[in-house]
DNA sequence: TTAGTGACCATAA
DNA sequence: ATTATGGCCACTA
């Protein structure tokens, strides 16, 4: 299961759970806001291995520019791109969403 | 133990 | 605007 420390994860997801729908976040803000500004990429890695059950919006975290992080035009990266226009957030011209928009902060 | 990798990031040209 | 570079740290081979 977690090869991250389980109560890492469980931080991630947990905040990840907070942000509200139309908003986004992203993986080195998330990373700042538990407490451990260098560590953006365990929050990837604790997204990568949520459960099935564990019921988060893990599409609303994008990388520091904006983007979907997820291999382009992969399987995963068209999932996140439907779930984020279905709540209104609509990346740029260059697929993008705008950060300073559409940013959530707790 | 070392080297490579990754749903990353800030900075500098 | 874009690339390049160095840093980050857990995991794996």
């Amino acid at each position: 299961m977690s090869q991250l420390p389980l109560d890492w994860a469980e931080r991630v997801w947990a905040l990840v759970a907070l942000i509200p729908e139309g908003r986004v976040s992203s993986y080195g803000k998330l990373a700042q806001l538990l407490g451990f500004p260098r560590h953006a990429r365990h929050v990837g890695r604790a997204l990568s291995e949520t459960p099935p059950h564990i019921d988060i919006p893990w599409h609303r975290v994008l990388n520091g520019r904006g983007e979907c992080s997820l291999a382009f035009q992969s399987e995963g990266w068209y999932v996140q791109m439907a779930l984020l226009r279905a709540e209104g957030i609509l990346p740029d011209d260059q697929g993008r969403v705008n950060l300073t928009k559409y940013g959530w902060q707790p």
